[in-house]
DNA sequence: CATCCACGGGAATCAGCGGTAG
DNA sequence: CTACCGCTGATTCCCGTGGATG
């Protein structure tokens, strides 16, 4: 049944895109002074997540590096690295400077400066996920070096800017938008098409069943292409041979669930009983909510860990944390 | 104004892992 | 092969900060 589950992936980039040509020739332009030596104007990709920022933001740096010599480029997800110093560092790994620095004792500084005296070939830098930046510091680090171009993507564009502060509004405000709409229906079609075309067997899917995938996900690339691998995975388990209504009814809510049933997977015991007491609460103050996690477990852990469990869970938006100091509750997604 | 409660940064400590000297 | 060393990530301890409360 499947042939290819890379292209099942949506983070997965094809080697041609049929939609989206406007947004990818006006990156491309903005992106164009890096061809002749210069560094570009950092650009800003916003819209709903499963538009295709992401994927046209790879798919253009790639693009441009099959066109120019000499590039160096790195995608960062801030979701994942969203310290400066993890940024900082990934950026080093990119340019290979990072053999003798240890995490623990190399001060973010001189990361920055090592990226300072960078003097190699023009580098391209994806944000992914900017907003999710505890600190912002770092495009202003970035943004000061000279063979750096940014290109950053967020789907909400007014939590960035709020909390940017104003020596970086002002130097980012000019720079190029691309917004992204969600995908119609038929777009979305033809998408998954691709990817059945790439990823499975030969006439294991119709019209029929891909449209009912575009429908359920709303315009999202991301769930359309996590329906139908999951669609593929269970037709593969019970063993039949198509892909059928009925399989992909089934697979609807699991690749719904997808990002967020991965993310509670990889909770440890402990984070998962306080996931489990915010979902059942509704919505409640830390001291309830530390006596309850105390009575469920063995062993439990200090408060402050707990505190930084929470953090975590609301970083991935698992939970929902509100207000300050005393007045704060937390409450589920 | 003193006290309470929670937040979150930082230092100290612990436990697991992999590499290595003997 | 084993004992030891250094590194790392997780946890805990300690503490300053700040808004709410009485």
């Amino acid at each position: 049944m499947i042939r290819d589950a890379r292209v099942l992936h949506a983070q997965f980039v094809p080697d041609e895109l049929e939609h989206r040509n406007a947004e990818i020739n006006t990156l491309s332009n903005t992106l164009k002074p890096i061809m002749d030596g210069h560094s570009g104007n950092p650009s800003l990709l916003l819209g709903p997540s499963g538009a295709g920022k992401t994927c046209i933001a790879r798919f253009t740096v790639e693009r441009l590096r099959e066109n120019v010599l000499d590039i160096n480029t790195q995608y960062i997800n801030c979701w994942q690295d969203y310290a400066r110093f993890q940024v900082l560092y990934r950026l080093l790994e990119t340019i290979g400077t990072t053999v003798d620095i240890h995490r623990r004792s190399t001060p973010t500084d001189e990361l920055l400066d090592r990226l300072r005296q960078y003097d190699g070939p023009p580098f391209v830098v994806i944000l992914d996920e900017v907003d999710q930046l505890e600190d912002n510091g770092v495009l202003y680090d970035l943004y000061q070096l000279p063979q750096i171009t940014m290109i950053l993507i967020t789907n909400r564009e007014r939590d960035l800017f709020t909390q940017l502060d104003d020596r970086l509004t002002s130097r980012l405000h000019p720079s190029v938008r691309i917004s992204f709409e969600k995908y119609h229906l038929d777009e979305l079609v033809s998408i998954l098409a691709a990817r059945a075309r790439w990823g499975l067997v030969d006439d294991v899917i119709e019209s029929a069943e891909f449209e009912l995938i575009a429908d359920a996900a709303a315009g999202d690339a991301r769930i359309a292409i996590g329906i139908l691998r999951h669609a593929a995975r269970l037709a593969e388990q019970t063993d039949t041979q198509r892909i059928t209504t009925d399989v992909v009814q089934q697979a609807i809510p699991e690749g719904r669930q997808d990002v967020r049933q991965k993310t509670i997977e990889q909770l440890t015991t402990h984070q998962r009983v306080l996931y489990d007491i915010v979902h059942e609460h509704g919505e409640l103050d830390p001291s309830t909510l530390y006596a309850a996690y105390r009575d469920r477990v063995d062993e439990p852990k200090t408060n402050r860990t707990v505190r930084n469990y929470l953090a975590k869970m609301e970083h991935y938006r698992l939970i929902h944390a509100e207000g300050d100091n005393r007045a704060r509750t937390y409450r589920p997604r």
